[in-house]
DNA sequence: GCACCTTTGAAGAAT
DNA sequence: ATTCTTCAAAGGTGC
């Protein structure tokens, strides 16, 4: 973890090889990822239309697609190159010791009175997104409600307008697991980046409680404020269930009955559901704890509200494209936040859970249809499945929208995060969105798990992804797996900035894998063509 | 009402 | 050691 040295730069360019990347591209990058961002819409919604929508004009989506200029997406943006810009500044231990991070700057904030429609879901028609948004206190609906995890719009306006992108004191806020003094006592934070604080105990732990239950944790002041007024007071069905008002059972906790109906001390709060008494038995001991958000999903929280606003586009699935190929536009260093806040987040979550393990979830769900199981000889042929169609992410006149490649094909532009990784003077933006196509339309096998670069170190563990390449980091290698990697970006920050430098050996192992990945890079014509 | 879709990443299970 | 599976968020969609 590079930036966790401390001490030596005051902000994430402070070390000097990242800098030599950031320097490089950045600018452009910014200018790129914006035309790129529309470009995603555009490409993507029309791609959407053509999938999905054979029967709306295009014309008219066309409309609704492309990205109307908003005064407040432009302050939006203002605001965040101002998060992004506090981050960098505050990230010089690493551990985001003041600011949340800028990968949490937004509030969802449904319009003023009333963020949430019952069922818990925002608004499509008047949601309002406003930076700052506690992820794991991002109470999803249903459960935010049941939870009565709800600060009012006032309080979060009361953040917004205390100077909006607010740095907030590095004690107020920490940006997941907000630790009550006592709790930060009872868990020493393994970070540093949680400071005790004035914060009042908020949460009672439910009797039958948990080990270390995130309800347990207490907020500092205006995270408690903005937490117990997440939700407007009608919207809060009962204040009492078992936590305390404000209780704010961390959001990572959804015990079955919470999800889906509040849990054993909510039995006060049957109002809200029934019994649900086979669910009950086995689980309602059980709090859901739920997994640690990874990089993506933490950045999808961000961001999805932006590309919500940016589009008419409201589904999921669909949003979850841009974003993931957004997610690929990012830069490193930018990636790199999410990387470490996930990480932090894990650490987080394993100091709070000790006894948690993703296993303890497996199963609650229910079992996803097997969708990578090609049945007819000819989607084993390599044919992907109608289910998932191929997106045309880069329809063959934007095929390259990058600077670099726009001259060319994608044959003749490192397509890959690595690539990218390799000249760092090249935006990774550009190159990896040529490498979307791969990641994003093939899966002839479906859900083609690869391992994605794990966090070097897996969080103080072994790196599960550790190939067998003589490469220093885990994603440079090429394998078979070459094709699957091509479109990730590696968790820069938690390289060792020795091997960030360009005359890295690390930074070498890119070149070379970049050479090789230019090779396979034809693989992404193939899988796309399929569809 | 619920599973699916869709994304990436992490972790555990399986091979 | 590698590969596969599940889950995390989210909300429209379809059954």
């Amino acid at each position: 973890m590079p930036q966790l040295n401390g001490g030596g730069g005051d902000d994430l360019g402070a070390n000097d090889e990242l800098i030599s990347f950031k320097d490089e591209g950045e600018q452009e990058e910014k200018i790129s990822e914006n035309v790129s961002s529309e470009r995603d819409l555009d490409e993507v919604k029309s791609s959407l239309v053509n999938e999905s929508e054979n029967n709306s004009s295009s014309s008219d989506s066309e409309v609704n697609w492309r990205p109307r200029p908003r005064p407040e997406l432009e302050s939006y943006e203002k605001q965040r190159e101002y998060f992004a810009e506090a981050l960098r500044r505050q990230q010089d231990g690493g551990f985001f010791k003041g600011p949340p991070y800028a990968g949490y700057p937004f509030l969802m904030i449904p319009d003023i009175t009333n963020p949430y429609l019952s069922n818990g879901s925002l608004s499509p028609s008047t949601r309002t997104y406003l930076q700052m948004k506690w992820p794991l206190l991002d109470v999803p609906g249903t459960a935010a409600l049941k939870d009565s995890r709800s600060p009012t719009p006032g309080h979060l306006v009361m953040i917004v307008s205390s100077g909006i992108p607010r740095t907030p004191h590095p004690s107020e806020l920490s940006p997941y697991y907000p630790l009550s003094p006592g709790a930060v006592g009872q868990i020493p934070h393994p970070l540093g980046w949680l400071v005790p604080q004035h914060g009042q105990h908020m949460y009672s732990i439910p009797p039958g409680g948990f080990r270390h239950p995130y309800p347990a944790l207490a907020m500092n002041a205006s995270m408690s404020s903005l937490v117990s007024s997440r939700f407007s007071p009608h919207m809060v069905p009962h204040p009492s269930h078992g936590l305390h008002q404000t209780g704010i059972p961390h959001p990572a906790i959804v015990s079955p009955a919470i999800k889906q109906e509040p849990n054993g001390d909510n039995a006060s709060n049957s109002t809200h559901g029934k019994p649900s008494v086979p669910v009950k038995k086995e689980e309602e001991r059980k709090p859901h704890i739920k997994k640690p958000l990874n990089a993506f999903m933490l950045y999808m929280k961000e961001m999805r509200a932006k590309v919500v606003a940016e589009c008419t586009l409201k589904e999921s699935a669909a949003i979850n494209q841009i974003l993931g190929r957004r997610w690929h536009s990012l830069s490193r260093e930018e990636q790199a936040k999410y990387y470490e806040l996930a990480r932090k987040e894990r650490q987080l979550h394993s100091q709070l859970y000790p006894g948690w393990s993703a296993r303890d979830n497996y199963g609650k769900r229910k079992k996803r249809k097997r969708d990578n199981k090609p049945d007819s000889p000819q989607e084993s042929n390599f044919l992907p499945q109608p289910k998932k169609q191929c997106v045309p992410y880069l329809p063959s006149e934007k095929m390259c929208d990058s600077p670099t490649s726009s001259h060319g094909s994608m044959l003749d532009s490192p397509a890959t995060p690595s690539a990218a990784l390799a000249s760092p003077a090249a935006p990774a933006a550009t190159h990896s969105e040529q490498a979307q196509p791969l990641s994003l339309t093939t899966k002839p096998e479906g859900r083609t798990h690869h391992p994605h670069f794990p966090l070097p170190g897996k969080a103080s563990g072994s790196s599960s992804n550790s190939s067998s390449s003589s490469s220093s980091h885990p994603s440079i290698s090429l394998h078979s797996q070459s094709a699957a990697l091509l479109s990730r970006p590696i968790p820069f920050t938690t390289l060792p900035p020795s091997l960030l430098s360009p005359s890295s050996p690390f930074h070498q192992a890119a070149l070379h894998s970049h050479h090789a990945l230019m090779q396979t890079q034809p693989l992404s014509l193939v899988t796309k063509s399929a569809e």
